[in-house]
RNA sequence: GCCGCCUUAGCUCAGUUGGUUAGAGCACUGGUUUGUGGAACCAGGGGUCCCCCGUUCAAGCCGGGGAGGCGGUA
């Protein structure tokens, strides 16, 4: 069996690019992996998620575990087959559940009592519970159990989070145990403060992990808090494994956050809005639903492949979003998977060639622009 | 012809005993979304309360007349 490795092929400045091997393929980095929370990347079928550029994808223990349960999906030979995904998956712990679903559970050392937001039922999720649970998945890339607070927060919740979320990444790295081919990642917290941040990093270290996340970012700091916490907290992460960083972000958070050293990188954003109606593209946020599309017969976006801009008019996607049509969803969640796909590939690209700057510059130069002029 | 019911925002409709600036849903115009509780949420614009007359300090609401619509009936 493939051993799981991370090789890094090319630096430029802080910036990384590389390859993430596992026993169900490469992972290039920088990456961006689609969120499929419920066995699923909503609107899209997973050989289009494919066809978008991903390697990877996320699922999430806590909805598996409500339903259809990590049991079930076990029985049925695991979340790769259930879903009919063969790439590497990457499961959330339901640490990020600790911190949306805060109304609906119950925090102690022990671990979190949630309440179902589903029929209301009780559940109970630990560093060991998730463990276990992402193994009956069969994650290839398991995250450690964690508390991941919302910001603003006083130093000293945030140090006792962080202190706590380091007990529980060490019961996590206890109960994941030895399985060869499937990595385990430590999450390091601690806000936006310096120290707190190193003191998590050197505890995530000793425990040992084969890659490091950043958590507890874009939750309300804003991007330049994020970025100004992006230009250290990377750095105190072993340079030889993936950084991996939970959450983000819109497209020129996910630039800036390679910039600063980041490897991997997860979002909601794209497909979500793209069931909402806003669109990612070159040239900046297009709100398809805005009166301004109904008459528009040009693509979103003239230079993306995609399906929605290769073959739809703007007068077609708006006409659909406002009919709530179905394909409205499946088009515009795919642009926008493949416009952050196309946003990776394109910083690899750059990164082994020795010419982020530029690209980040012609990226930047690009949303100036602004969307197309009205007809 | 007669009887009954109806007429309030673009649409479908609430509107208490007559009492402040007449509301809702949808539609419309925008905005928001960051390890998905989300095809979600937030904000805004929009009114000759069918018309006329009357009663009253005060009428969407009460009375009279008219117009239009729906249903029943000969």
């Amino acid at each position: 069996m493939t051993k799981f490795s991370f090789t890094k092929s090319a630096q430029d400045g802080k910036a990384r690019t590389g390859v993430i091997s596992t026993p169900r393929g490469d992972i290039r980095t920088p990456a961006f992996m689609p969120v499929g929370t419920a066995a699923t990347v909503k609107a899209m079928m997973p050989e289009s998620v494919a066809a978008t550029g991903a390697d990877i994808l996320l699922g999430n223990t806590y909805h598996l575990m409500l339903r259809p349960t990590a049991e079930r999906i076990d029985r049925l030979g695991g979340l790769h087959k259930f879903m009919n995904w063969d790439k590497p998956i990457l499961t959330d712990s339901g640490g990020f559940q600790v911190m949306s679903l805060s109304d609906l559970r119950k925090l102690t050392e022990e671990g979190v009592t949630f309440k179902s937001h589903i029929d209301g039922s009780k559940h109970f999720l630990s560093p060991e519970t998730s463990m276990e649970i992402q193994r009956l998945l069969g994650s290839d890339i398991v995250m450690c159990f964690d508390e991941c607070p919302a910001l603003p927060a006083d130093r000293t919740r945030l140090n006792d989070s962080m202190q706590m979320s380091m007990r529980w990444a060490a019961r996590s790295r206890e109960a994941f145990g030895d399985r060869p081919g499937h990595a385990l990642f430590g999450i390091q917290q601690g806000g936006l403060e310096e120290d707190l941040r190193e003191e998590s990093a050197k505890a995530l270290v000793d425990i040992g992990f084969d890659g490091y996340a950043v958590g507890g970012l874009a939750v309300g700091e804003g991007q330049d808090a994020m970025f100004s916490c992006l230009d250290f907290a990377p750095d105190q992460l072993p340079e030889d494994k993936p950084r991996y960083l939970m959450g983000v972000g819109k497209p020129d958070d996910i630039v800036g956050a390679v910039k600063r050293g980041i490897d991997m990188m997860d979002c909601v954003l794209p497909s979500r809005s793209g069931r909402t109606g806003q669109v990612f593209t070159r040239r900046g946020v297009v709100n398809i639903k805005n009166a301004r599309h109904a008459d528009d017969p040009r693509p979103l976006d003239e230079n993306c492949a995609c399906p929605a801009c290769s073959n739809y008019s703007r007068a077609y996607l708006h006409h659909v979003f406002r009919s709530q049509e179905m394909i409205s969803g499946m088009l515009l969640t795919w642009h926008n998977l493949r416009y952050f796909q196309d946003i990776m590939a394109g910083m690899r690209e750059a990164i082994a060639a020795g010419t982020f700057a530029a690209w980040e510059a012609d990226f930047h130069a690009g949303r100036a622009q602004g969307d197309i002029e009205p007809l």
